[in-house]
DNA sequence: ATCAAAATCACCCATATAGGTGATGCCCAA
DNA sequence: TTGGGCATCACCTATATGGGTGATTTTGAT
């Protein structure tokens, strides 16, 4: 196998559901497994961790992979995108809420599908693992920058350590590190270091 | 206007372009612009804050969009989307980078294009409320289990909300929310908020 | 119906953090 | 040469946070 990807497919019509496999075949993901009825997939996804899930919202007339989203979101966490003839509003704002990482309505245009599962797959890893601090990119946003000590401490107080901690790590004195934040909550217009924390993830 | 949604319309062939905006305003969107370059796409995003934009890769030939998207990633805040004829692995790695809220492929798909929009702007509007943070992966790294509360606590101090804040945020007392920290710094084996975050962070 | 966990709240105390003011030396550019 | 920004440090005060103990009510599962 090419890739180490593995996408499950729930979808009721076998002959969508093979064309749709085909297809991931094709561009080298691995089919972890094609289920039928959310039963199935329920039962599929209570032992198995796929990469992502490729959902069928319309099982058998009924809204079921909107509960298998449910399930999902729930116990699990693995991106999905829907697949699916339904676009009405309503059918589009319950799947919404369920946090799906795309909605591609049928006939599938496999060009979408493909982008689609691509940017999902990363945007989900980056969601999850999102941690690089960016000195020019937090500049760009403001007046005053800020210093390459200051940075330090900010890096600092985003790793968790406390005042003597980062004095300690920078070799300055607890008093020099208190400037230091004092003139960081000026320059950003926060008072705190949760808030300096959120702000700066604005930021970046 | 029947919605105070503003959408950026970034795509050099007029026809396609006003394809897009009539579709746009029949959903009950506003069109904030129509731009058919990218220094005019930026320009616009220079003086006005549209709440989502689309954005044609292929201006004129080049991959002036993945410029666009570059800009709104490093200066603003708007989910943006892309609209393309090009599909291949080499367009959509470098799409993906950028973070796009999703990729449709030309020719478009309205069905497609209509419940990617709300998807993107309702999952955006949580990312800001919500962040990274998942209670559910957090607990799979802990004996002592993370309650709701508690984890409501834990978005209150990730937003950086102060104890008073959280408390009044979620109809509690500031004892309640001392109480609640507490537990959560005892499960987690932390002392202080920039502590918790980092760790939080280390587990998402 | 009962038990355990979760959620709620109140104290107290010690420490860390935030905010304010002031001061020194350094370096670099006008 | 001079002034502004930067880095360094001290001292003071007020508030927020962290840590300990204990207690009641609510909730959920068996």
């Amino acid at each position: 196998m090419s890739s180490n990807i593995n996408i499950l497919v729930v979808e009721d019509e076998p002959i969508i559901a093979e064309d749709i496999a085909g297809f991931l075949l094709e561009k080298g993901y691995g089919v972890a497994e094609i289920c039928y009825a959310q039963e199935d997939a329920i039962d599929f996804l209570n032992q198995n961790n796929p990469d992502l899930v490729l959902l069928d919202i319309n099982l058998e007339g009924n809204s079921e992979g909107i509960e298998i989203a449910k399930y999902i979101s729930k116990n699990k966490n693995i991106p999905f995108i829907f697949l699916t003839s339904y676009t009405d509003k309503k059918t589009i704002d319950e799947a919404k809420q369920t946090h799906p990482m795309g909605y591609i309505s049928k006939p599938i245009d496999f060009n979408s599908l493909f982008s689609t599962i691509e940017i999902s797959l990363f945007n989900f890893s980056k969601m999850l693992m999102n941690g690089n601090l960016d000195l020019d990119k937090i500049n760009t946003n403001l007046l005053s920058k800020i210093t390459t000590k200051e940075f330090d401490v900010i890096k600092g107080i985003y790793n968790g350590r406390n005042n003597k901690q980062i004095a300690e790590d920078t070799f300055v004195s607890v008093n020099t590190v208190k400037t230091h934040i004092k003139n960081i909550y000026d320059k950003l217009n926060v008072h705190s270091r949760s808030e300096l924390l959120a702000m700066v993830r604005s930021m970046i």
